[in-house]
DNA sequence: GTCTGACCTCAAGTGAACTTGAGGTCAAGG
DNA sequence: CCTTGACCTCAAGTTCACTTGAGGTCAGAC
């Protein structure tokens, strides 16, 4: 009754069957077992999915998230308190991202029909420098939102 | 004197000479070569790629660059009139993303506190659905933005 | 003449966040 | 008993925008 199966998790979650695995091997979430082997989740786990999408759409990345998951408690939903601080963070990385996108559109209204787009001074091309990045593979930014399920 | 090597390039344009390479491979620019084989540049490959970047600052991916650059001259660089065109587009992109980021700020702000994050209705789980997907591979929507060169 | 540095090509690797596929188990229904 | 469906594991594939590495060419300085 309160033991959710992988697939009920999905259809109520909006998340594939495979992320929810891939999200129990990456920390995020943990599942008993059935006799068969079968994974059972708690009704809790579809808050913690919740949670883990809002930091999505905040656009932390899975190793963050389960920092900040780690600070909540284990078993049972989070507190009031607890969210609040969270989801405080959260907020303030997001005025961060629109302050970023603003300046960079406000670059771009200045230069329409300026034709000035030049190297260095160009507000476009050099916005506030937000983050860096170092290595091989893609390397952007923080995605802005990334889509709900249906 | 009116050509530049790669490596000027790239020290000029803060990329890397794999990612002129690269660009010039994705059709983004094109370079005359030397009798040796080394590629040459003409200089207003400079400000097609500070408008290549100012593009991915706004979030297309190089396949939507590459078109709208088709729509600029080759040879030459953009009149006020091709540039006013281009750079409404974009501002008209960050808008939305911007609004998207806003919306979900907003429901994050009146979430705080309340420990509401139900699956269904709260406004940080389900942002007002900006994109779909489908398809294998990391699937995140655009970046919010990309550094630029030191 | 050889060394150095800048350049070339082509194939394969990188990171993130998952998905896909192959091959197998388990419980319930007919 | 056999099939169907839901589940399992583990390895490999996917996208994007590049980087890295192996192996080679070429021009100028010493």
């Amino acid at each position: 009754m309160d033991a959710l199966s992988i697939g009920e998790v999905a259809a109520r979650s909006g998340l594939a069957p495979s992320a929810l695995r891939f999200y129990e091997q990456e920390g995020l979430i943990t599942a008993s077992r059935t006799a068969g082997g079968a994974r059972r989740y708690p009704r809790s786990v579809l808050r913690r999915l919740a949670v883990v999408r809002a930091a999505r759409n905040v656009g932390l990345s899975l190793p963050e998230i389960r920092a900040a998951l780690a600070t909540l408690p284990e078993g049972r939903p989070p507190t009031t308190d607890d969210w609040a601080r969270l989801s405080s963070d959260w907020r303030d990385r997001l005025d961060e991202q629109i302050a970023a996108l603003e300046q960079l559109r406000d670059g771009l209204t200045s230069c329409i029909g300026c034709g000035c787009l030049s190297l260095d001074r160009c507000a476009l091309s050099n916005p506030g420098d937000v983050a860096g990045t170092g290595g091989a593979g893609a390397r952007w930014l923080r995605p802005a939102l990334r889509r709900a399920p249906g």
